[in-house]
RNA sequence: GGUGCCAUAGCUCAGUUGGUAGAGCAAAGUACUGAAAAUCCUUGUGUCCCCGGUUCGAUUCCUGGUGGCACCA
């Protein structure tokens, strides 16, 4: 039975040096699982892994796009099946999936619901309308449309009233038909290891990362990629913040503390996501050992799933 | 040293014509299925600086103290 180890937390709390160590224990490889450090352009201010850590243990999913590429959970599923299936599991018993995009982990374990994506003409048409007619109006629409999801959707968030309208309109549709929300399977056993710290400490690592980001030159490199400031890939905590800087609408000091706060409330929520999921297994990040103990005793037992 | 002003939530402050108080920020919690580092939602009890006094009742008024700020010496 091949295995997938994930290892999951909040921002700052130091997976990417544990998943180093843990597949050079186990001689395999890393899979990226973080929704930005997938674009090229953005390794300062994504912390993502640097070339000498790419040296020391081969990395899927870093820095493979660019900052104009659409992307999603769901294709990132799609992508890290294959590549486990196509090129991991036949040389290896096992990978590492390493990252704190909540979305991206539950969708390669558990799958995500057979949702078309929404053309451009949609899009475009949709946010033209919630830009004109504001989300009132659409959300009343939705009623109609899609009782259903109506009834249990957050119906004050925007997204979530134009993404099931942007549904039912292309499709013709309701947006309600498509969640099946039904697990997937997966032919390979799946060990989740969860990371945390003490707040405090937490939040110390997150105050000093942005420092050391600063020094390794992450103002050159907001500056550079400025001009993509409106694609999804820097809608992202530190460069909305920097760009406000580069506008001479904030001061430098003002940004970087605007940047820790921010990066310790995305840490929050990082937090009651992963949280809810019973199959995590808690560990701090330095207790190596605690933790090859526990996967090396799930290895031994025989697999129990489906 | 004198005079004036100020002292209320972690911070900045509002307020109570005397019936023990509320905004912003910070902080915390929650939700989440093709843009998820996104996008929503919820949460405000604190010796109202301290000791006295007046009062049925003082955070509010008064005496004194302490601390801060300003001005005058």
């Amino acid at each position: 039975m091949k295995t997938l180890i994930t290892l999951q937390g909040p921002t700052g709390v130091g997976k990417t040096e544990l998943s180093l160590r843990l597949a050079e224990f186990f001689d395999t490889c890393i899979l990226n699982a973080d929704s930005r450090q997938v674009y090229r352009d953005i390794p300062i201010g994504t912390a993502a892994p640097t070339e000498a850590e790419r040296q020391r243990v081969p990395h899927h999913f870093v820095g493979m796009l660019a900052l104009d590429d659409y992307y999603s959970a769901a294709q990132y599923e799609s992508d890290v099946l294959q590549l486990l299936n196509d090129e991991v599991f036949p040389q290896k018993d096992m990978a590492i999936l390493s990252g704190g995009s909540m979305m991206y982990v539950d969708a390669v374990c558990k799958g995500i619901d057979d949702i078309p994506t929404i053309d451009a003409e949609t899009r475009e048409m949709m946010r033209e309308r919630y830009e004109r007619e504001g989300l009132e109006p659409l959300a009343e629409e939705l009623r109609l449309l899609d009782p259903d999801y109506y009834a249990e959707c957050d119906i004050r968030n925007p997204k979530r009233v134009v993404h099931a309208l942007e549904i039912c309109y292309m499709t013709g549709r309701t947006y309600t038909s498509f969640r099946v929300r039904r697990k997937a399977y997966r032919p390979f056993r799946i060990i989740k290891v969860g990371l945390q710290r003490e707040r405090e400490e937490l939040y110390d690592r997150i105050n000093r990362r942005v420092d050391s980001m600063m020094q390794d030159g992450w103002l050159d490199e907001a500056r550079r990629v400025l001009s993509f400031r409106h694609c999804n890939s820097l809608n992202t905590v530190g460069y909305k913040e920097l760009f406000k800087y580069l506008d001479g609408e904030w001061e430098l000091d003002f940004a970087l503390e605007k940047i820790r706060r921010n990066t310790r409330v995305y840490s929050r929520k990082q937090m009651t996501w992963f949280r809810r999921d019973e199959e995590v297994r808690w560990f701090h990040p330095e207790d190596e050992n605690g933790i090859l103990d526990y996967l090396q005793a799930v290895l031994k037992t025989p697999d129990l799933i489906q």
